[in-house]
DNA sequence: TTGCTATCTGATTGAATTTATAGGCTGTCC
DNA sequence: GGACAGCCTATAAATTCAATCAGATAGCAA
């Protein structure tokens, strides 16, 4: 069970977009290359925040993409659900019917209480708090880039 | 990021062997049935927590497999580290040294967060817990066969 | 001592998922 | 019109997951 690079790479983008909201669009090229992979797969990933409605696209030149909602009405659960589909699924949580041991099966309740202790957290996480951190990360050690 | 079967199969086989523990060892053939499994597939998660030091086998006709620790000294991050490694791992929280992003990003230090929390939750859960928790709900809701 | 039970070991397979690559199209600015 | 940048879809490569298969080894009981 690990986090997928959609999530990881994905979030990074979240971020880079955010960081930057006041710059303009950001292009997919910049991104890619601020992250290390290749312009195709970030595009694939930029998509699925498309698709959920977190950003939004400029096309043309001097395109790229801005955040679709204010950063304190986007967390992190959003973002990693628009990635991955949900975090931590496991089949008798989410539709209990399909296993008849649900009810009785404390490992059913263990997983759930698990499942719900991530969602809060991913939940109370804003865009916004992700930003704030970063900046105060960056303003102690130096943003290099690379 | 999904729960692999490994980590579900063995959590309820670690509790069926606690729960049984008073009775002596419990094969893995009875395991599988009620389960649902092959004896085959689970002989090899038993494997696992054999060679993690939570059970011990007993061979021969009316062998099996009996705890190796009390209740109270096994938990389910042992459990589920036997299983599946590590639960939520992500590379550069266990390696910091492999992304040089790491000292001054902040998706690093979120990832690290979940995972210390959902770490904390599994290891504040014993066995024991786990035994009387499935003991209770046996009790109001009987436990049929199946 | 023979037969049964049950663990042990490891190879292999099939399916699914993840992680990309690639090609070509559409829209927009200068 | 040409460079830039998003959009869409197909497909490949790699890895992981889930499970099966084949057989060996060890202990108990009759």
């Amino acid at each position: 069970m690990r986090l997928s690079t959609k999530s990881r790479y994905g979030t990074r983008a979240m971020l880079d977009i955010a960081i930057n909201y006041e710059k303009g669009p950001v292009s997919v090229k910049s991104m890619a290359d601020r992250q290390g992979i290749s312009v195709k797969y970030m595009e694939q990933l930029i998509s699925l925040l498309k698709v959920a409605g977190l950003i939004r696209s400029v096309r043309g030149a001097k395109g790229g993409y801005t955040l679709n909602k204010d950063v304190y009405q986007i967390n992190l659960r959003d973002i990693i659900d628009a990635l991955e589909g949900s975090m931590f699924p496991v089949d008798c949580v989410d539709n209990p019917e399909i296993c008849d041991r649900a009810k009785k099966c404390v490992t059913y309740e263990i997983w759930k209480n698990i499942q719900d202790t991530i969602n809060n957290m991913l939940d109370s996480l804003t865009l916004a708090d992700m930003v704030e951190r970063q900046l105060k990360i960056n303003s102690t050690k130096p943003f290099s880039e690379k």
